[in-house]
DNA sequence: GTCTATAGCCTGATAGAC
DNA sequence: GTCTATCAGGCTATAGAC
């Protein structure tokens, strides 16, 4: 769970469809405080009603007349948010990426360093997308053929690749693990171990939180097995 | 890599729904051995262009009407072969599993026993599902909240299991790795590597076959691991 | 088993009044 | 920024002729 829609694969064969990319928010003339606040509001509470929809219909059942039922107010509204039912998608994808950078965050900041760092913050990123599943799956699955994130919304994963990377040195530079483990295969190996967990508890287990089942609590011993892999010196 | 909709929380969660579930092919008399190979011949090609629709919109983006369409019938004929679109997720799902299920076994027999059979099988495993991706998606994760597979479709299902706990019975029979191997806990565990492997793959390698790329060239050398997390006596 | 026709929805998106 | 009205299509599924 550490790579969404991977830089090399986006630029390889994204770029054009990047270039050609409309606005995303419709434009309009600069507002007011209270206005600017006011349709901030109303912009967040489509994208949370839009992750009830995709939570019940299915990431790629999204669709904009559920959004304004459930807002009360018409269809052709909503596009004064959004231009596209594809910019909610992008909108989604950039507010998950930022979200889930600071839940990654704060977990590895709540003690211990490298190797123990790394693992509660992937905990705490992992308890949070079962709690966001639909989000989950936006972010690290690919389950809408047709959309591909801009690059803005992007960049924060590319931050989430180099704060577990920094992590691991970490845990290189502490002795927890051997100098290998400073690396990026390092990092796709972690991402393995934490997709490969989230992804069965949210297959086989909808209606369980991280820690519970069969699979979420094998993951720190998983982590915790990376120094026979990386041994120290 | 290994459950597929656990028994468990099927059972728990959807036992009404299988209780009112309705027949999935549309009733009719008894066929001549031609007119009924005919039939099964059509049924085959509406699932494989289902396939094909599912790979290009997503396995949510499923239209019987669209399938009608490239096969060159009406929609309407399309009901005579299912009864509704949830029969057709059902028919993939039970093919693909007894498809997969193959696989696995014919990956493990191509040599050596206990965890290097293991390990081919899950390899022969992920590289047909990188090569059925939208079968993948249908059978290993949820893309799909309101499709539940029948019973009969999830059985084979509960066979890998088996197959895969026998594996590692194996494995400790041969002192490949320790008594502790011959558990439910380790197929779980050993389902979260392939499934990892998979899903990261999936996400940010979608032109990439087994084998190539970041994440799967890993997966054998987890597997070589299993004996740090259950070390032989 | 195929077709036409149709019911009864749904969708994304736009034009233009207020 | 809201609305009504509408375009132009999509969908699942059924009825009934052939």
């Amino acid at each position: 769970m550490i790579l969404a829609y991977d830089v090399k694969h986006m630029t390889c064969y994204y770029s054009e469809m990047f270039n050609e990319q409309e606005e995303l928010t419709p434009a309009g003339p600069p507002l007011g405080d209270r206005r600017a606040r006011r349709r901030q509001e109303t912009i967040t509470e489509i994208l949370d009603i839009a992750l009830d929809v995709m939570t019940e219909e299915g990431v790629n059942g999204l669709s904009l007349a559920e959004v304004a039922r459930r807002l009360g107010v018409q269809p052709p509204s909503i596009y004064k948010y959004f231009a596209s039912i594809m910019a909610v998608y992008d909108a989604l994808f950039l507010r998950g990426q930022v979200e889930h950078l600071e839940v990654l965050r704060a977990g590895m900041a709540t003690g211990g360093a490298g190797l123990e760092a790394l693992t509660k913050g992937l905990e705490a990123s992992g308890r949070w997308l079962l709690e966001n599943r639909a989000l989950a799956q936006l972010l690290f699955w690919r389950p809408v053929p047709n959309f591909a994130p801009s690059p803005e919304a992007f960049a924060p994963s590319q931050e989430m690749v180099r704060i577990q990377r920094e992590a691991l040195a970490g845990a290189v530079a502490a002795g927890q693990l051997g100098p290998a483990a400073d690396s990026d295969e390092a990092v796709f190996l972690v991402s393995i171990l934490i997709t490969g967990a989230l992804t069965q508890a949210m297959a086989n287990e909808p209606e369980l939180s991280w820690g519970e089942g069969r699979f979420t609590p094998l993951f720190p011993r998983l982590m915790g097995h990376l120094a026979d892999i990386y041994p120290p010196g």
